[in-house]
DNA sequence: GTCATTCTCTGACCTTAGTCAGAGAACCGA
DNA sequence: TCGGTTCTCTGACTAAGGTCAGAGAATGAC
């Protein structure tokens, strides 16, 4: 509260720089008090680095190369990690079968019961942050982290273009389609739909979006961008765990920019009536129902958007 | 998304370990993307020790003392940073003239320059946060940040029992009484109201609080503990910058639990027309007006509570 | 089968962050 | 003016966290 110099704003509506200023605000309080207590409960047995090791290698075995994107380490940093791990006989490191170069950790029961210790330290740090406060604004607090984690994660998904027949690509495709199979009261056979094959999600033809939090694929958007005609969104997608994130009204902003980018003054799309959700997004994205333009049999909207390219954003 | 194991809950209502489920998410999402981006975007020149030394000296000299204790550090840690800032020409250390043991840091125009570097940095930060989002969303993060803030802040508000004479007891009464005297439309002479002298408010006769944060008083209450008579409130004051924090209904509930715990089973205090709010406050922790009990003559209005011992709270 | 590549590990090295035990100067009260 | 206290500093030390340059095994492409 006595706290660090101000800069001078007066806006009566939050401004960039007003926003700015409490954005700056949390992060002091939230590092101070999380941050501090955070190392100082969970380094009570073991440096952080390994408790963090211990913790992200959780239940499953995991690739050691996989850890080390993970945590952003150093190979020769967490090499030494595990070792040290490993002599405290907490994991065991081990070479895939598959490819022997890569190793696999897992824990051992010693290492389970340490990182359920350090699972009983991080309920204790987050006991200790709701302990002063009364029922009320232990509530308030709880929703309103639950909001800011939401929007934080979604600010840390990362959305890119790739190939259409990329691994993580093609995951959320197959995803998609598993989960139209049961949405769809007919049931649905991709090779019976109006799919554009990848060579039309593939430049120059157009383009494929997949989303990715922490590296993991969690949706993805297709766009066709055929010569003399309208762009369309294809294949539109977002993982069950992603959503509430906003993620399809990005994918639509990026695909619309895109699309006028390359000179396209219409982006429509066609729509099933089980993604109820989906409508009410698209027309809430400004985009009009309008008669159908294909016979895509899967289909019972279809949409259309008037765009232009968007002016200097930001 | 992906992530760690979860407990296995399932309540309706957010039960404790449901908040602390999701306090625990919200740790770890903000750690990740606040922390790391934090230590990230401060330490790309210098030390975060050092950044954070060079921060909290700002813009007014600071005793080394002061400095040791907000950021808690080692004295010989400090005394360190202090030498390497000083080396760098970014901070001056001189005796402080009237007491030539303590010694005062103020930072040079290079420092000052340094540290405005820092605080674009810290822009930066904040500026990442948002960018992805867009304005509905920035919005409601930044609302949902600041409620964060405030309820943290709150919670790292520490209440203690200090004698009335303690420097910090005084401070808060002295802003209490000039408070007063400019509320007031009588204005406020201490020596007129019947004031309770220092030892009344001290064991065994009562007790004071003061709150603190960050070692910064913010705020203070006092109790009278009379034999044979009702317990009373006097002297409760939050600094202005503490305000909003809930810690006035705090006071009352740690007042109340002492009084009954020694014995007494009503609360009373007096209060004046122009503290409308504390008026509120007083009703809906559940007083009731009644008769003066005394002929105080800055009260206009009596307040009275049944209080018994609090089953074990929590 | 050879060669380039991928993956992990080791050794050597470095900075940061922090602790602890005094030393020495300045101050304060009697 | 003496003795205890307060405050800062120095030296000696430690652990954590991390970087970098290879070495060596396994693999895949040709």
């Amino acid at each position: 509260m006595t706290g660090a110099p101000q800069h001078e704003t007066s806006p009566e509506h939050p401004a960039p720089t007003d926003q700015i200023r409490r954005v700056r605000r949390f992060n002091r309080t939230v590092t101070e008090r999380v941050g501090v207590l955070h190392d100082h409960y969970l380094g009570r047995s073991r440096p952080v680095g390994e408790a963090r090791l211990l913790w992200e290698i959780g239940g499953r075995p995991q690739d050691v190369r996989r850890l080390r994107e993970r945590l952003g380490l150093d190979s020769g940093y967490l090499s030494r990690l595990l070792r040290s791990l490993e002599t405290d006989g907490l994991v065991v490191v081990e070479p895939k079968p598959r490819d022997r170069r890569v190793r696999t950790v897992r824990l051992t029961s010693a290492g389970r019961a340490e990182r359920s210790v350090l699972d009983a330290r991080s309920d204790e740090l987050a006991g200790s942050l709701l302990q002063p406060l009364n029922s009320a604004q232990r509530a308030r607090l709880v929703a309103a982290m639950a909001e800011v984690d939401r929007l934080l994660t979604a600010a840390t998904v990362a959305v890119d273009v790739v190939d259409p027949d990329h691994p993580d690509a093609r995951w959320c495709l197959e995803s998609y389609f598993a989960e139209l199979q049961e949405a769809f009261d007919t049931g649905f056979e991709p090779g019976r739909s109006l799919l554009p094959d990848a060579g039309e999600l593939r430049p120059p033809k157009g383009l494929f979006l997949v989303a990715r939090l922490y590296g993991d694929p969690v949706g993805c958007a297709g766009l066709k961008l055929p010569h003399g005609a309208a762009a369309e969104v294809k294949r539109m997608w977002v993982a069950p765990d992603a959503r509430g994130l906003g993620l399809a009204r990005r994918f639509l902003a990026e695909l619309e920019s895109e699309a006028a980018r390359h000179g396209h003054d219409t982006l429509r799309l066609d729509t099933n009536k089980a993604l109820a959700s989906a409508i009410g997004l698209y027309r809430s994205a400004g985009f009009r129902e309008v008669p159908a333009f294909n016979d895509e049999p899967y289909a019972h909207h279809w949409f259309e958007k008037r765009i232009t390219l968007p002016a200097a954003a930001e």
